[in-house]
DNA sequence: CCTGAACGTTTGTTCGTCAAACGGTCCAGG
DNA sequence: CCTGGACCGTTTGACGAACAAACGTTCAGG
């Protein structure tokens, strides 16, 4: 037939193509790539957010930081660690409550922050340098939308739940 | 107030929320558990790929299906036994090149691939349930755009490529 | 015949997400 | 007072997916 003309590797099947869910997957393999490559092996994309939510809220319980970027609070144990030991940002013993520990982003940190988001952009960038700057503006929208939506979900607490209403 | 009577956990810093690198891995993150969970514990996501690759373009080599599908050749390899183990699809020796399996679906498979993509659209559904049908066209239109121009990148054969003129 | 390339396979690493448990701490109710 | 439950930070482990490197086998071309 016909088919076989394409060197190979050309176009996926129709039903994958349409489907958002697998397209979603491999622009997330593309920014990761991006991304990682920007920010080398010592910097982590997490670490990048930790300090940006830092830089907007001030200092705050590791708890509290954790829920507003929607990670687990586990895994923000390491990712402080790794950027206190750069002296990226400072943690020390909440005085009133010594459950908590604040976390504050120095100087250091913040400069760090601007290089990241320098790069992160650039990377950004890059990923979608096939769209035009509407499009761009659309599809952040809508992304904005997707995950403003499920967020409402995830949330563990709050036990309300069932049928709100 | 306005800010804080959201309880707590609201809004993620705003330079995260305008990034789309970061868009995209919580989105990803929602599509991957949406989709996980409709499919359960036997079958991934990269099961369907290869069944829909299969369908669509009729027995082929692991290595033309794998690249066709943008997968990692040996990770293919253990997709493949457990479809093949579930009798989804055959593997022969091709008998003009005896390096290469001829990979191809089987009915059974074929069933599988239609359950599989009605759960997969499901759960499309409920991820982009918050946009309306002119949005989500929107979206796959863009999204189809970046993984279109980013394809070309990641081919690490074919050697020719730089500017496609 | 020999060399290089392609195929399928195995193995191992890395990264991010997620679940479960634990001791320490706070707070409210008995 | 003190006791129980909830919250905090932390550790540990599992899991899935992407990725890289090496290997033996097989083909094709010089």
């Amino acid at each position: 037939m016909h088919s076989s003309d394409a060197p190979e590797g050309a176009s996926p099947p129709d039903k994958l193509w349409s489907l958002v869910t697998w397209l979603v997957g491999h622009v997330y393999v593309d920014s990761r790539r991006l991304v990682t490559d920007a920010f080398g092996n010592s910097t982590s994309r997490t670490d990048l957010a930790v300090l940006a939510g830092l830089a907007e809220y001030g200092p705050v319980s590791q708890a509290v930081l954790g829920r507003r970027l929607g990670m687990n609070l586990g895994d923000m144990v390491a990712v402080l660690k790794r950027l206190e030991a750069q002296a990226w940002v400072t943690r020390r013993e909440d005085p009133q409550d010594r459950r908590r520990h604040t976390i504050a982003i120095t100087d250091d940190g913040a400069a760090a922050l601007d290089r990241l988001e320098e790069r992160a952009l650039a990377a950004q960038a890059e990923l979608l340098e096939p769209l035009s700057p509407p499009q761009r503006e659309q599809l952040v929208t809508l992304l904005q939308t997707i995950v403003g939506h499920h967020r409402d979900y995830r949330r563990p607490e709050g036990g309300a739940s069932g049928t709100p209403a």
